[in-house]
Order: structure tokens, then sequence, then C-alpha cells
RNA sequence: GCGCCCAUAGCUCAGCUGGAUAGAGCGUUGGCCUCCGGAGCCAAAGGUCAGAGGUUCGAAUCCUCUUGGGCGCGCCA
């Protein structure tokens, strides 16, 4: 509809020009709007404000032009001036009914556009290191990128979603580290856990898996592995720790335990996010990355753009000739690639893979890592711009009004698996989804608990719920709604039904925007105002207790209502029930 | 010190990319059919859009400054 006005007015701006009103060469875009307010119509547009100075008449006068240059409209039943010089237009009510009959066709495929034309887009979320269980501060990242993901697969692109797993570096070997201590613990040796392993009962678990497994086999005095390494730093005390490791353990052995680590750690991740309603395509390792010299080429490829310097015995990119802030060491002195690099490699490996578009959802916490990425594209002859970094900001936590610390080392944050059991997927999913990303949150446990029967997502599953129940009604009395399709909607025209009716009619520009915003959020709140004008019109109308012919339109509008609810709940991966 | 994000009702948040009288939920107060599910509906109260300038027909929205909060500024990831 908004875009048949478009064209309308389109054609009248053109008449304008050519009778010399307008300059040939005036750039216009007439955007219309939704009226706010009733009074104003259905649809407005500013373009009489926009184009008044540019061709030196009143803004009032000008759009009193463009209204008599206006191709007949069989839809449009008034236009007037308002205000200051705004277009109002009325539409035939009876026009609006329509979409009824097409959101009854297209079925779960309304609301979907062509707006990525295939585009290939690549989205890497969440991501979190695979050193613990994800948190209340995962859930954010892993509600909206997901629900991003749907939200452009219905906008027509070509969507691929990935989790990054940081299987390599430091952290890598604390796990390591704590794990064989665990073990050896077990074991029965007397060990001084450090205060700055992971400290989380689930690294007791995976102990036991390798002392299951396996027995005595890595099992080493506790004063020969902890020889030497009191009273120094507490971070070198670790270093000395995965030393100690490495050659108690040997290569093969270290490799077990890291294994046995890792393979529980992705594991639980990846059902907790299944169970959370996000699945991945891939999984990506990082190991994989450097093991098949990704990160070798990647820095060549760099290198041989001249981006590439050595200086203190490490090797460094000049991201500074791009926009960066200073210079990023990408090989360490000792000769091992920094996460940058394989980072670097990754988006490489990305493009090269076909992806047009790559879109990574950080923690706000990375944000100061934009810079040198997008250089690292530019160095390589890639447009930075292919690269967007959408940033989530931290959600705080609270409990009982104090504020609870996330930290994975020191074990204390509160999972996202918690979280889950006590409110419900859909439930924490929605109130995730409501924020928008670059909005702080504060996340008040307490209050999630005790409000989750008031969360917004139970009254619009509700509107769901009820209207299927309403086919079960008429099924359990007889009552006939058959040939829906055939169904009379010109009788439709009640208050309720017109602002119903509209509603439904937005939610096609309501996920064009979502999607090309990156605005998850719009879709929630599209939501409530839908299921908002459902039960006000339930309230107030009956469905089935009618004559044949009006029941007939009222079953097809609400048979529209419930389509719109399950594509609108499927768009930000919440169930949409039958019955609750 | 430098950089990024944020500040809207008592609380948690929207505000359609600069539009008309700033909106929801929760909380508070008062109402609703013996009828398709009351997890619902209707109404009331509640605002100097952090503050000050600027841009223009028009600013919560754009620019500058100030205040206040979050987060960054590693050969960690």
């Amino acid at each position: 509809m908004k875009q048949q006005l478009q064209e309308l007015f389109a054609a009248a701006v053109a008449k304008l020009k050519r009778d010399g009103v307008l300059a040939p060469e005036q750039q216009v875009s007439v955007r219309f709007e939704r009226a706010r307010q009733k009074q104003h119509g259905d649809f407005a547009t500013n373009v009489a404000l926009s184009l008044a100075k540019a061709c030196g008449r009143p803004p009032r006068e000008l759009a009193q032009l463009i209204i008599d240059a206006l191709p007949a409209a069989p839809k449009i039943v008034k236009v007037e001036i308002a205000g200051p010089g705004f277009i109002n237009v009325f539409l035939a009510a009876d026009s609006q009914f329509q979409v009824v009959g097409a959101i009854r066709d297209a079925g779960s495929g309304y609301g979907h556009n062509a707006m990525g034309a295939g585009r290939k887009v690549i989205i890497e979320f969440v991501s979190a290191n695979p050193t613990g269980p994800l948190h209340v501060g995962h859930g954010r990242g892993a509600a909206f990128g997901d629900s991003l993901a749907r939200l452009l697969a219905a906008a027509g692109f070509e969507v691929v979603t990935e989790y990054y797993v940081n299987d390599a570096g430091r952290q890598m070997d604390i796990l390591v580290v704590s794990v064989w201590l665990r073990y050896l613990e077990l074991c029965g040796e007397q060990i001084a856990f450090p205060d700055n392993a992971y400290q989380g009962d689930y690294i007791f678990d995976i102990a036991a898996t390798v002392h299951r497994e396996h027995g005595d086999q890595y099992r080493h005095p506790g004063s020969e592995v902890c020889a030497d390494i009191t009273g120094q730093d507490l971070e070198l005390q670790l270093d000395s720790l995965i030393q100690r490791a490495e050659t108690l353990l040997g290569q093969e052995g270290y490799r077990y335990v890291l294994g046995v680590g890792l393979d529980a750690l992705t594991a639980d991740i990846r059902s907790d996010l299944e169970q959370f309603n996000v699945s991945f395509d891939r999984w990506f390792s990082e190991r994989s990355l450097i093991e098949d010299h990704h990160v070798d080429n990647a820095i060549g490829a760099l290198a041989k753009n001249g981006h590439v310097f050595e200086r203190d015995g490490a090797s460094w990119f000049r991201s500074s000739a791009f926009g960066d802030e200073k210079d990023r060491v990408v090989v360490r002195e000792n000769g091992a690639p920094t996460y940058f690099a394989s980072d670097i490699a990754y988006h490489l490996d990305k493009l090269e893979r076909g992806f047009d578009c790559l879109i990574d959802v950080w923690g706000a916490d990375h944000h100061g890592y934009m810079p040198r990425m997008k250089a690292a594209l530019e160095a390589m002859d890639y447009d930075a711009d292919r690269l967007v970094v959408l940033l989530v900001q931290f959600a705080s936590l609270y409990r009982g009004g104090e504020k609870v610390s996330m930290s994975t080392r020191a074990g204390e944050f509160v999972t996202l698996r918690e979280l889950r059991q006590e409110v419900g997927t859909d439930a924490a999913r929605f109130f995730y989804v409501q924020r928008k990303s670059e909005q702080h949150m504060d996340f008040d446990l307490d209050l999630a608990k005790s409000e989750s029967a008031e969360n917004p997502v139970y009254y619009v599953q509700y509107a769901h719920a009820r209207i299927c129940s309403v086919f079960r009604q008429a099924a359990e009395k007889h009552i006939d709604i058959s040939d829906l399709d055939g169904a009379d909607l010109s009788l439709l025209g009640e208050a309720h039904e017109i602002a119903l009716v509209n509603t439904l009619s937005r939610f096609p520009e309501v996920v064009e925007n979502a999607a090309a915003n990156h605005e998850p959020h719009q879709v929630a709140y599209y939501l409530r105002s839908l299921a908002n004008d459902f039960h006000t019109y339930y309230n107030a109308h009956n469905f089935l207790g009618v004559e044949p012919r009006l029941r007939r339109a009222r079953v097809a509008l609400i048979d529209a209502t419930r389509q719109v609810l399950a594509n609108g709940l499927a768009l930000i991966g919440v169930h949409a029930p039958d019955k609750m």
C-alpha cells in the first residue's frame, strides 16, 4: 500500500516537473509514514514541506498543487492538507481488508521480502571461549544473533550462522591445568589449586572423566607438580604450571586432556544453545586455522602488500596506516601467532568462501577491536564495509539489588542454563530481544523470575493460543467455518477490525525495517501491539456466535492474525503455542 | 588522558532514521459481559526527553560543550 502511494505521488511530482513548478533536476523521494492519529488519516507525507524551499512556494500551496496533479486512485477516499503542509491520505476501508486474503494465501511467507536479493551473509555470534558454560551475558548475544539471522533470511538474504571456537592459546592451557589439577586431587594428591585457574564445578566433572577413562595414567606427585611455584606472581605461577603440565604429561597426554575438556565444554555449550532454540550451521575451529596454515597465509597476504614489519623480535601489522590507533603484533617474539592473527585468517577465510557481507556480533567490550579488524581487510584489498560489526551492550546482572559478577575464572556467574530453567526459553528470549542491542540492560534476576508470569511473551503467545482455541471451539460445537477463502471481507468494518487489519498490513514494513537496521526488537514490540489489537477485538466482539457470513469474515480475519503472530514469533525464535 | 556506547514516567524500556498532542509494560487507583480461554479488556494518575547552547518551517532524534554512568586503550582472548 505504502509503495502504491509512493508511485502515485511520484507520478504527481513528475507532472509538476513537466509543468515547470518543480525544477526537472530536483531530487524527490516521497516518503510516507503511517499516521499516528486517526484524524490524520491512514498515511501522511511531508513531501511538500521538504520541497517548499527549493521551489519557492509556501508548503501548503505546493501541497495543493501536488494533490491536484495526483492521478485518479479508487482506493483513496480523501486527501487533505494539514498543519504546516502535511498531506494526509485516507484509504477506503474495504480495500484495507484485502490483506486478510493475502496473508492467508502467503501463510508462513507473509512478511518476507526480497531486500537481500540472495546476497550471501555470514553471521558470527556468541563465540564464547570454551572454558566454561555460557552465562546470562552470552544469552543476550545468542538471542540477538539468532533472531537477526532469522530476520535476514526472511528479508531474502542467504544466511549462514557460525560459532568461532577459540580452541587455541593460553586459555586452553589454563583449562588443561585446571582439569589436570582437579584430576590429581581425585587421584589423592595434595594440590594447592590456584585462584586464577578455572574454579567452576564443571572442571571436576571433566577431571572425573579423565580419571574414569585413564585411572592414574596422568598422575604425578603433588610435590613435583607444585614444586617451586609458590610466592611468585599469580599469572607467572600459572605459566609455570602450564609448562609443568607440558613436560609431565608429554605432548600426547596434554593433547588428550585438552581434547576431553574442549569436547565436554563445546558439547555443553552446543546443547545449551540448542535448548535456547539457537543452532549454528557451523562451529569453526581457531586451531584448525593454525594447523592448516591459514594464519601463515593471512600474514603472508598482509606482508605481500607491504604491511608487515619486524620490531622487538615480533612481527607487526601496520594497522595504523588504515585508521587504527596503533600497530598490532601478529606474531609474538616466541613465534606464536596472536589471537588477532587467527582472527584475520578467519575473516579472510569467510571472504574467500564468497560471503558478500560478514556480520560479527560482539560484546561491547570488544569495540576497540573493530578498527584493527577493518584495517586488516583493507590491507588485504577488501572493502572494509563488507564487515559489519554489531555491538551488543553488556547486561548488568543484579540479584537482590546487588550487582553480580560474571567472571568465568571465578566461576560465580549465573549460567544461561539456570536462567532458562527458571524462566523458560521463550520468556528469556523475548526478554533479551525486547531491548535494542546498543542499549545498556539491567537484568534483575529476581525481577525476571517474579515477573516471568508478566512477561509480554505470554501476552503474545496467549493471543495465538486464544485464536487456536476459537477454532477448536468451532470444531467441537460443529460451527461451520469452512470456505474462509470465500469470506466476504466487506462485511468487516468495526473500529476494532480496522485497527487490527491496519496492524496486520504493517507487518511487512516492520520486518523490512527490522532487517535493514539489524533491530530484532522491533518485531517484539510489533507483536505486543498486534496481540493488544487482537485481545481488544476479542473482548469487544463475538466471532462464532454471529450470523454465518459475518462469522466467516471474522474468522478469516483472526486466522490471518494467528498467521502473523506465528510468523513474527518465528522471527525471534519463540514458540507459538496452540494452547497454554 | 584518548576513544566507543548510553541518559525518556516511580521501575524496566519503545519512539518508524527531523514531523503534528512523546508511548508501552510493571507498579498505583477505579471499572468490565452467566457469552468463543480473565495469562484478557477499559479508564485514571504519572514527563522541564540529564543540563546549556546551536542548526530550521519543526529537535527526544542532527552538531558542540557540560554533568553523570557503562566499556575499552596487551606480544590476553
